[in-house]
DNA sequence: TTCTAATTAGAAATTAATTCTATTTAGTAC
DNA sequence: GTACTAAATAGAATTAATTTCTAATTAGAA
């Protein structure tokens, strides 16, 4: 994966601070918060400031390279989906494993907007919670 | 609508303030925020505390009589319910109307995670943003 | 190599929400 | 109606996450 790249095409510098956050991300498969990511960001920079690690999430979460979590904590969350077609996701609330859905009843929810209620869908936000499989089977409480 | 009974029926007591805010929300037809909340309570209580609007918010949607919401903004918003069957709703954007949505694909996801994924779902969150029949005629702009 | 706009560090500020303690009150028992 | 007790409240203080600000640094173009 050309992170390099990825952050060019953005129209961002692709300074070694934000090619670190993205990596941490694609290679977590599942949603991190900020702090965890700084966190992981003092290993390999000894000066790395929090302000930065929520700047490059907005920016990359702008240009859709990583995707924001609306979580009902209210803290800010945020995964790495390569698949840029429009879909959903399956979090797992033990692990916070993040799994691509197919399913997405996005033509049905517009006719009965549009239909029954005269409004007009501008976005919506699906997100399904539970177990994935690793965790159903070793009976994980969720944190 | 009987406010007190709703309220106790949650093994709360019926204060005024606790009725209030119920019946502030029962009556707004879309969703508030707490310190909106709380400034329409001064009109009716000299004195009132920001954090009492919150613990009865907190408790009141413990209770299931009104909704939190999941706001991008990561603000706390609450609406009233009295449609206890699970739905949906379609919120509009400009005018923060809430309407329920009959749709629900429940069924088709619990059984693509479950078939495909081998997990299990807990719960899912499903809202629909967008303009609200007034709102599309009026080209009313979301704030 | 030089230059410039973008990026960053670190401190400070902001904002929403929560906690704490003393006081008040709803609702029960008498 | 009065007394009682657990629940609820006010108001100040605190917490926690996020954002803003300014001066210094740096990526990438020229």
């Amino acid at each position: 994966m050309d992170t390099n790249r990825i952050v060019k095409e953005l129209g961002l510098k692709a300074t070694p601070k934000r090619i670190a956050i993205l990596e941490i991300l694609a290679e977590a498969f599942c949603y991190l918060g900020p702090e965890e990511i700084w966190r992981k960001l003092q290993t390999r920079f000894k000066r790395i400031g929090l302000p930065t690690v929520y700047r490059n999430l907005e920016e990359l979460s702008n240009g859709g390279v990583i995707i924001k979590i609306i979580h009902p904590n209210r803290k800010l969350y945020y995964y790495y989906c390569n698949n840029t077609s429009h879909h959903h996701h399956f979090v797992c609330i033990a692990c916070r494993r993040v799994q691509d859905l197919e399913f997405c009843g996005e033509e049905k929810i517009i006719r009965e907007v549009e239909d029954t209620l005269k409004g007009k869908v501008v976005s919506h936000l699906f997100q399904v919670y539970g177990l994935c499989s690793d965790c159903t089977l070793s009976h994980a409480v969720p944190t």
